[in-house]
Order: C-alpha cells, then sequence, then structure tokens
DNA sequence: TATATATTTAGATAATTATTTAAATATCGA
DNA sequence: TCGATATTTAAATAATTATCTAAATATATA
C-alpha cells in the first residue's frame, strides 16, 4: 500500500499508468514518450511493477507492460474510506505509536 | 495535483490525515499521536496543507488543523478515471515530452 | 555465429526529503 | 509584565530518490 502511493507520487509514474490504460505497451514504447533516458524509464517502470501497479511479459525481444488495475482499486478504496459517505464520525482509527499502516 | 499525490506519499501524513477524519485537532494533540518530533510533524503538516489537504486556524494557543476533502476527492477523480467503468478505450490520452500534468 | 535491437543492471552523482536540536514567535494566565 | 505552554522556523545532517552514461543480458535475424 505504502508502495502503491510512493510509486503515485511520480508525474513520470502517473503518465506511464495512464499510457498503459490505454493499451499494453512495450518498455522502449513507452520511452519514446518521454524525453528521458531509457534506463531511466526502466528504473520507473521497476517502481510500478514493485508496486503491484504494472506487469511485465516478454515477448521475445521486446517486454510489454500492462496495467494492474487492481491494486489501483486498493488505493481508490483507501480514499473512499476517507471523503467516503455517510460514514462520518463512524470508525474510529486506532493505532499507537508502533502502529505500522498495512 | 502533484503535491496531492505527494503529500499521500508519506504513512505519517496518511495517518494526520486518517486522524483528522475523526475531528479537528491541535497539532500537539496529533505529534502526540506519533514517536515522531514536534518540528517533524509540524513539517507534515505544512507538507499537507501546501497540498490543500489541510486547513489550519488558530484557536488561542492552539493551532486547529481540519481536513479538506475537496482535494482528496480531486485525488479520487483521477484514479476514478483509470479503473473507471466503461470508458475502457476511449479517452486517448495525449501528450508530448514536453507536456506538464495539469 | 556475428551483428543489431530491446531492455535492464551497475555505478556515480545530483537533487529532494525527512529528521533532529536549538532558537524564535505567539498567546495565555498569574 | 513574566513564566509557562503551543507551535513554527532555522540550520545541519542523514537518508532516499532520480538521473545519467557505460556495460551487461537476452533475443532475433542475416
Amino acid at each position: 500500500m505504502n508502495e502503491s502511493f510512493k510509486a503515485l507520487a511520480d508525474p513520470t509514474r502517473r503518465q506511464i499508468i495512464r499510457l498503459l490504460r490505454e493499451k499494453d505497451r512495450s518498455a522502449g514504447e513507452i520511452a519514446d514518450y518521454f524525453k528521458m533516458s531509457k534506463p531511466s524509464i526502466s528504473h520507473h517502470l521497476n517502481a510500478l511493477k514493485h508496486a503491484g501497479l504494472v506487469q511485465d511479459e516478454r515477448h521475445g525481444q521486446f517486454i510489454m507492460y500492462s496495467l494492474n488495475t487492481t491494486v489501483l482499486e486498493e488505493v481508490l478504496g483507501w480514499l473512499l474510506e476517507l471523503t467516503g459517505t455517510g460514514k462520518q464520525n463512524e470508525p474510529e482509527v486506532h493505532f499507537n505509536k508502533e502502529a505500522e499502516e498495512k
């Protein structure tokens, strides 16, 4: 969850996500949309993959990336819980100084 | 928008948001929930404020913080656009190498 | 098999962000 | 007005992240 939020915190990575929403694309095809070097894009793709936001699969020479909307929906869920209709003063948040977010 | 995502990328700041969802709280009250120093919490509160996610208002000695759900809903909107039902291959994303995210 | 293409990994550096202690500012209440 | 409380700002440092070039790996194809 923390990884997802961190991955979404970068504008390049958010643009990559939008590109992948349209269709699956190879690493090089993605890189062509940016002025950044290919290794940098590779690094961003890795961050997205590590967060579970995208998946990759080799097809011959190419490595195709695709979006994993499941994780995006988890993030969405977290936000909905906050803005969420109704439950305005309902579910108490309980954590102590040691507590970590799941 | 970028500021919002960056603000949400930190677990301490997300916990602060959850605390403020319950009710408005003073800076000190918020700081008591964490083992971090007060200046650090002040810094995080500033990041949230800068992103427009929270507002502050002085009440005598205390400075009360409250949640601004409007900005959270904008973030929510961004995510909904991606996971969004229906419009699967509809709105083309068009940006060039110079383009900045609004 | 040698060469070209696609992509990642390594290593270095620059930039950003988080954190702390100490000091400054503001308000309250005796 | 003075001392206590609440909070922020400043300055320094540590930790993390982003970026680049060069090198390594994997696959395709002539």
